[in-house]
Order: structure tokens, then C-alpha cells, then sequence
DNA sequence: CGTTCGATGCACT
DNA sequence: GTGCATCGAACGT
């Protein structure tokens, strides 16, 4: 097994999108370790996108975003939900970025991510931003990991390559449209996988 | 199948 | 005080 690590980051935020497709995320915890393939992400990147935590300058949260590539960013979202994104950026620029993973195909760990997800149909364990973090444990402790370090216990795993044609782009999800930042499509996801999520 | 709507914590204004 | 980068239960076809 081969992990990915700060150079895979340390690039532009939507080639770290694409390229992220296909790769493992693993999480190792004290009841085993869990893994799913990412089958849909969104790239958050730059001054001038406002769906982007980033977009408004520097806070106490989103000062991760301005940091080292390969760091997660970890937030809870209507009260309920934990995202869980990965800075990437080239090294050298000073700009807000960030990868947010939105589905996951399940590889290892199905007894545990079954138990995780209460019994729910396997298609639905990981299917979602909020859905894939229960799924693998990920929580306000993973905020801040460095999932690019040799020995972290929430890291990637080089997986399969998945070739252009398999590479679907559309506007990201759950965000208002005036801004014409907001309706770029910065989506991407599997072709025909049954594990992206279904979007609102 | 589909659509609607309440839950819920916290960063930011 | 406001507004979310959502989910899942509950209802109607």
C-alpha cells in the first residue's frame, strides 16, 4: 500500500480533485480501521469563490484553509453533520483552498462502517458529506489531522486511476447561485457509481 | 417511488 | 440573532 502524502496535495485545488477520485481514505481507530473510495468530491479554491469558507479572509475557523496542504478541515454543519475536507493548494501562493469529500465506495471495514451506520443499506452507509464521516468515525477530533503524515491514522491510500471519460463535472451542491462564483463546476464525481450522493 | 420539514451547534455579524 | 458545503423521518403518490 502506498500513501499519499504532501506532494499529492501540494498542487492545484482542482487537480488534487480530479486526481483524489479513485483513492482510498482510510481512518484507523481503536475498533479497526475503515476505508472507502472517493467517488465525488468539490473543490473550494481561491479569493474570488464565495460558496468558500475561505472567501471572507482569515477566522479562527477557516485558518486551516490558508495553511499546509494535506491538513483536514473538519466542521459541523447545521448543528448535526461533520464535513470533512483536505487542503490543497500549491506551495508558495497565499489564497484559501480546499478539497471536500462528498461520497465514498466502501472497501474495508464493512462490519464496522454496517455497525456505524445502524443497520442502514450498504448503499447509504457513505453516499454524503455528514454520511461518509459517521461512516469512518470522523469527527471534531480529526479537525486539524495532517492526513499527508507517514504514520496518521486518517490518511489516503493510493487506489485505481479512474480515466477521463469516467469524470463527471457539474455546480457544487446546497449552495445559492447569485454569485457567479457559486455555479462553477467544481463537482466531480464518478460516472454511473451508485455511491455519489444524490444531491438536492 | 417522490417531496417536505424539523433537528441542531457554532462561527460569524 | 442569523444562516448554513445536510440528513432522515414522515408523509403523499
Amino acid at each position: 500500500m502506498t500513501r499519499l502524502l504532501r506532494d499529492f496535495f501540494a498542487r492545484d485545488t482542482l487537480i488534487v480533485a480530479r486526481e483524489l477520485l479513485g483513492q482510498a481514505l482510510v481512518h484507523d481507530t481503536p475498533d479497526g480501521r475503515a476505508a472507502g473510495r472517493v467517488v465525488e468530491v468539490e473543490a473550494y479554491t481561491g479569493w474570488n469563490d464565495a460558496a468558500s469558507h475561505g472567501h471572507r479572509g482569515l477566522t479562527p475557523r477557516s485558518a486551516v484553509m490558508f495553511g499546509p496542504a494535506g491538513i483536514a478541515y473538519v466542521y459541523l454543519c447545521y448543528g448535526v453533520h461533520w464535513m470533512m475536507n483536505v487542503v490543497a493548494r500549491p506551495e508558495g501562493v497565499d489564497y484559501p483552498a480546499a478539497v471536500l469529500i462528498r461520497a465514498l465506495e466502501p472497501i474495508e471495514g464493512l462490519h464496522l462502517m454496517e455497525k456505524r451506520r445502524m443497520g442502514r443499506p450498504r448503499r447509504d452507509w457513505s453516499n454524503g458529506p455528514g454520511r461518509l464521516t459517521l461512516a469512518l468515525g470522523i469527527g471534531k477530533a480529526q479537525n486539524l489531522a495532517d492526513t499527508a503524515g507517514s504514520h496518521s491514522a486518517l490518511h489516503w491510500e493510493q487506489g485505481e486511476t479512474i480515466p477521463d471519460e469516467s469524470v463527471m463535472r457539474g455546480p457544487r451542491i446546497g449552495i445559492d447561485v447569485p454569485e457567479p462564483s457559486k455555479s462553477l463546476p467544481w463537482r466531480l464525481w464518478v460516472k454511473d457509481n451508485p455511491h455519489v450522493s444524490r444531491g438536492r
